[in-house]
DNA sequence: ACATGTGAATTGCTTCACAGCA
DNA sequence: TGCTGTGAAGCAATTCACATGT
């Protein structure tokens, strides 16, 4: 097993940490590893090179091997990587040994999309309970689990061995969603509704906004449109665009 | 330093005469300081100050006032932002002075739950058309607008000047939808199914994987379980996870 | 011969601390 | 007396290039 630097003063080890800390774009990318590594066993890879998982991630090659460095992996030089251990190393570092069981606050729109979401049961997670405020929705029954009003949650989270909670709720309601999450002991949290959670230390929060994505997106799309039709102010450039297809941004641009 | 903007000139949208670049870190900020500055400008400020907003969007100041020098931004010193002034601003700089029509495509369970989402209506975008490869479902009515099949995408992609398509397909269709939605002049994709999607030069692509998100949070639960065996001072509010999650093998002393 | 693992160089982002202005 | 805008310092992440091991 590899020998690495502690990058924080207090870790002293003799025996082996069970886990590294790692960066936190290094954890952010090892699902995707994990997914592409599903990928090959399927397809009946036994082992893969740096080179051939950093495609199928799509990230460059040296990015995943100073990735996998940090779990401290063994590949095998000259060779690659070993398909089935490497599953292995992954989904213990992301703590994936155990199923774990996941709340879902709010059944509305995108709550039902996401109770019915089998991409999380299929890796790594079990929801477990849905809740929501609105009396009316109590009972009712999606993907075969009842819908529980939110004062039964920290019964419910114990006897459940709640893990992760989800954030469906609409903006107004969500900090105090939040709350009642930290309160029934449930320290992290995935949260859909657009807006800045506080929560004590010690509690992760992460975030997911589909109308920033899509700003994202509109930002990058503004500057394309803009750069078309700005250099080489003689001709209009729409030719560059492959398929040559003239697309309807390019009459916004420029306007000095 | 590169693009400076003559203090003197006040503009609207419009009047800038190229989009400076801004560091990708900086633009995926800029949709979140745009929702606080809603939330402000409803609750009836007029100015706002850099502690004040970075409050709102849940970062700290210094970045904030960093993040807005980059577009030139207006503020007074002693003073503030003005709330307004810089909604205008970072809506132009994002590109949300036009509402950006978008083509959602699946819709199964999830596209179903996007068809529907307000908040990419209410914050720029217009779902101008929703498409499937499943005959079956054309011709489905989905929040006032009926499901059209896929080979329909070039046709209707120029009718409605579709500025950004969304794939929430089954992963193993994203690719071929993907190069369908390129061929018919769409450069911004968001991507929901969890596959790599390869694109040519000049396609943007985002994506947002739900159960990456989880397993993210999983590995933190998993390292905070596994410190649990040592801290003495502070928290025991979490002391009702049940289950007993501890990992057996993290013993290990750190500090003290 | 070949592909991993890793120091070193580089790039990019964040934070600090204060000059400059209202 | 504020509070912004920004050089400069400090960190983190990426990329390079090659020594190392099989």
């Amino acid at each position: 097993m590899s020998q690495h630097r502690h990058p924080g003063a207090s870790d002293r080890a003799g025996a082996v940490p069970a886990l590294p800390d790692l960066p936190e774009a290094t954890v952010a990318r090892l699902p995707e590893y994990l997914r592409a590594l599903h990928n090959l066993a399927d397809a009946g890879h036994e082992t893969v090179s740096s080179e051939g998982l950093a495609g199928a991630a799509g990230v460059n090659s040296a990015k995943l091997r100073k990735d996998l460095s940090h779990l401290g992996s063994y590949g095998t030089r000259g060779v690659g990587y070993d398909v089935a251990l490497l599953v292995d190393q992954i989904e213990f570092v992301l703590g994936l040994t155990q199923r774990r069981a996941v709340a879902l606050v709010g059944v509305g729109n995108l709550g039902h999309a996401l109770a019915g979401y089998d991409g999380f049961a299929s890796r790594g997670f079990r929801i477990a309970a849905l809740f929501d405020a609105d009396a009316s929705r109590v009972g009712e029954m999606i993907s075969g689990l009842a819908v529980r009003h939110i004062d039964e949650l920290p019964r419910v989270a114990a006897e459940e061995a709640i893990s992760i909670g989800v954030i469906a709720t609409p903006a107004p309601a969500a900090q105090a969603v939040a709350e009642q999450l930290v309160a029934a002991g449930v320290t992290s949290i995935l949260n859909f509704a657009p807006c800045v959670l506080s929560v004590p230390d010690g509690v992760d929060v992460r975030k997911v906004d589909l109308a920033i994505e899509l700003q994202i997106l509109s930002f990058h799309e503004h500057r394309k449109a803009s750069l078309t039709a700005l250099p080489a102010a003689g001709g209009s450039a729409l030719t560059a665009l492959p398929g040559g297809l003239v697309t309807p941004d390019t009459q916004e641009a420029i306007g000095t």
